[in-house]
DNA sequence: ATATCTGCCTGCTCGC
DNA sequence: TGCGAGCAGGCAGATA
């Protein structure tokens, strides 16, 4: 926060979802960042005439502070760069080049279609019918950004077994009391995960460059094989929508037994 | 409207 | 040791 853009690079052009580089190097330079914030997986940085720098990292972006002769700059896996006043450079770096960086004038025109927040929700009735009428699998269901923002497949799938609900499972299926064990599950999930500072897997880091420990904490994603700490029983792996996707299979249970 | 699939990408692991 | 195949996954866009 504090800080005036004055240039912008693209490195890899898909990196710049919108608008070209040449209205961003425009409308970007002498604007200041006044606010800091996150809106599901998208980070928004704030500027002073009310535009909003978004960036979504997907799953191996990097976005960081640099001094202007950082090797960083330099690197190859850069793919765009923002000249600071001062001389320091906001860096975007990402290996896959799945990650990108929208200059909006109205920030509902890249975030308008997400779901709620689910540290934040406060769940009118009418959501939550229209939810449950949905044929989905439930992991799809948590996947679906639209429905509910922020949570990836990790996280997804932590919930489900924390609330005992096998990922093949109808959402239309789910009872009042699995609903509510869910949604309780995946709040839980999510602010251990965040007080534990995110889960290193592959490409994870902390702002600061640092590990997060919530890998250690995980029950059933990337378990296969491994014993169920809830029963013993093995843990097993299926694809969902085309998503990876661990269980217990004693614990989760997709047709309750009478 | 809803559900599902494909393409985008590179680095890493695995088996031969 | 070298090499190719397979896998990881968030989202846009296409298709059913």
């Amino acid at each position: 926060m504090g800080r005036r853009f004055v240039s912008a690079t693209v490195l890899w052009p898909r990196t710049l979802a919108m608008p070209p580089l040449e209205e961003v190097e425009a409308r970007l330079q002498g604007r200041e960042v006044i606010a800091v914030g996150r809106r599901g997986k998208y980070l928004l940085m704030h500027l002073d005439d009310g535009q909003t720098l978004v960036a979504h990292l997907r799953m191996t972006g990097r976005l960081s502070i640099v001094a202007a002769d950082s090797p960083l700059l330099e690197d190859k896996h850069t793919r765009a760069w923002f000249g600071l006043a001062g001389g320091d450079a906001l860096v975007f770096n990402d290996s896959r080049k799945f990650g990108r960086i929208w200059l909006a004038e109205r920030l509902e025109d890249v975030v308008g279609k997400l779901g709620p927040e689910p540290l934040a929700w406060d769940l009118t009735p009418e959501d939550s019918a229209r939810i449950r009428r949905r044929k989905v699998a439930v992991k799809a269901l948590l996947l679906d950004q639209t429905v509910v923002a922020g949570v990836g497949n990790i996280y997804a799938d932590e919930s489900l077994f924390r609330a005992g609900i096998h990922p093949l499972r109808k959402a239309s299926t789910l009872t009042d009391a699995e609903a509510g064990r869910l949604y309780d599950a995946l709040r839980e999930v999510l602010n251990e995960a965040i007080q534990k500072r995110g889960t290193l897997l592959r490409d994870y880091r902390t702002p600061y460059g640092e590990d997060g420990y919530f890998q250690n904490d995980l029950r059933v994603y990337g378990k296969v094989g491994m014993p169920c700490p809830r029963c013993g029983e093995p843990i097993e792996r299926i694809r969902v929508t085309q998503r990876s996707t661990h269980f217990c299979p004693k614990c989760q249970k997709e047709l309750i037994e009478d």
